[in-house]
RNA sequence: GUGACCGUAGUUCAGCGGUAGAGCGUCGCGUUGUGGUCGCGAAUGUCGCGGGUUCGAAUCCCGUCGGUCACCCCA
């Protein structure tokens, strides 16, 4: 029994998975990096007020799913519970959006929401988003979209879709609004989901339920009640990712929970996740920027899930980051050869290559068991004789061969032994 | 936040009212300095935590904490 638990709903990433996680990670990012953007590193909470402003004061994220707090000076502060409105928070701030356009970011951290934990949902939980702030191009929404499914597919998942609508803009969107809230006015409902339908009404639309989804049959869609503008953007985006071999299903019924959303609208689901199978969202948010004080720029980004992208790699048999983590692990026997193993290795490691060394005095037997498990191709092991001659015996684990090696000739020997093993 | 199920060794799990078990892992041994296979042996548990019922509780009841599944929500 340990003194102490880690708060609710948090996971932990130790080995071996926590390599795994890494690599997930670095995928994700890779993929925006390849893409042309840049890095942004921000702060893990932020002013209350940014997000009821910038996320929405009716989401349930904000109105129900915040970490906030008074800090000592009497501010009301908020763990992130969402990317967005803190990049577009600094982009303002800090005059980000002031030299060419579009400004393209990424970012990766964990961010902070107080759910009932379930399989794939955590309250502290990781992301990798990118942004593309000051451009409408639709090049640019496929382009976004585009690095999901590349960052995806660089993990070799292949069981997952990507949704696609538009939510329309606030030239169209009221319009509809008011159309789908007198069709679901005539509706047989219960009062929670009247109560949305007040609210949100985009939001009944993907209710899970039979009996509700019978009544949505003839619903009013806002694919179908699009602007002119809105359309002809959509169809744009379309055209893109058919160009660039990205295949979607068209999810006119998809719902965000984030209400700053307009026009172009997606999501990435695993169909191995269960019930919280978003491994990914975004979309286009053309109002958000001025709603946080900035100018009327529009912006496009996305939100990748880590913990659920691993576990989508886990369900699909993959092993991210399984790659051996050591070239060369060391086995001295007895004190000389200890000592000249230390400095060994820390001369391996300036040189770049991955070593590791039978700590504790152990056994031979016993060292050349902790060698194995390491997974190092190479050990290099040295005792008295060895020390007396100047040298050591460098066994290559997978084939079992061994080489008496002059001392003076081991780095050069080893570097030369990896090359050969990677090609 | 609502409902249901689960919580036993490092791990996966069996035991379900009468002195705590197995597989895997860990450690040691199978003669002097060589791992993976095999054989033999050993260590490790306040049976999540707190109450209650009982002669006796890992086992039954209540609470609590944690996990899981669905709803909800979303990454």
């Amino acid at each position: 029994m340990s003194m102490f638990s880690a708060p609710k709903g948090v996971p932990e990433y130790f080995p071996p998975r926590s390599r795994a996680f890494v690599d997930v990670r670095s995928h994700l990012s890779r993929a925006a990096e390849l893409a042309g953007y840049s890095y942004i590193e921000l702060p893990v909470f932020e002013d209350t007020a940014l997000y009821v402003r910038g996320v929405g004061e009716s989401t349930d994220v904000v109105s129900k799913e915040m970490y906030s707090f008074e800090d000592r000076g009497g501010r009301s502060i908020t763990l992130r519970p969402e990317g967005t409105a803190g990049v577009m928070r600094s982009v303002v701030e800090n005059r980000l959006d002031k030299g060419q356009l579009p400004v393209k970011l990424w970012y990766s951290g964990p961010f902070f929401r107080a759910e009932r934990p379930q399989h794939g949902r955590y309250r502290q939980l990781q992301q990798v988003g990118v942004e593309a702030i000051g451009s409408d191009d639709p090049a640019l929404d496929a382009e976004v979209i585009a690095i999901g499914d590349e960052a995806f597919r660089s993990l070799g998942l292949t069981r997952y879709a990507l949704h696609l609508t538009s939510l329309g803009c606030a030239v169209c969107r009221p319009a509809y609004r008011a159309l789908l809230q007198a069709f679901l006015a005539d509706l047989d409902l219960d009062e929670a989901t009247r109560e949305r339908a007040a609210i949100n009404p985009l939001r009944v639309l993907d209710d899970k339920r039979e009996s509700v989804q019978n009544q949505l049959i003839d619903a009013p869609l806002m694919v179908d009640h699009l602007c002119e503008a809105c359309a002809t953007h959509y169809d744009a985006v379309r055209a893109h990712l058919v160009s660039m071999g990205v295949s979607w299903v068209e999810a006119p019924r998809m719902v965000r929970g984030l209400d700053y959303y307009t026009r172009t609208t997606f999501e990435f689901t695993h169909e191995l996740l269960g019930a919280q199978s978003g491994i990914g969202g975004g979309g286009r948010y053309d109002g958000l920027m001025a709603s946080v004080g900035g100018d009327d720029l529009s912006g496009i980004g996305f939100g990748l899930g880590t913990d659920r992208t691993l576990l989508a790699c886990e369900a699909e048999g993959l092993t991210p980051g399984a790659d051996a983590h050591l070239d060369v692990f060391l086995v001295p026997i007895g004190a000389e050869a200890k000592t000249r193993l230390v400095a060994l290795g820390a001369r391996l490691r300036a040189a770049g290559i991955r070593t590791d060394l039978a700590y504790g005095d152990r056994g031979l037997k016993g060292a050349m068991k902790a060698a194995d498990r390491s997974g190092a191709p190479l050990v290099v092991v040295v005792g008295d004789s060895e020390v007396e001659a100047d040298s050591a015996q460098v066994k290559s684990m997978s084939t079992g061969d061994q080489a008496t090696v002059p001392w003076t000739d081991l780095i050069t020997f080893i570097s030369a032994a990896i090359e050969r093993d990677l090609t």
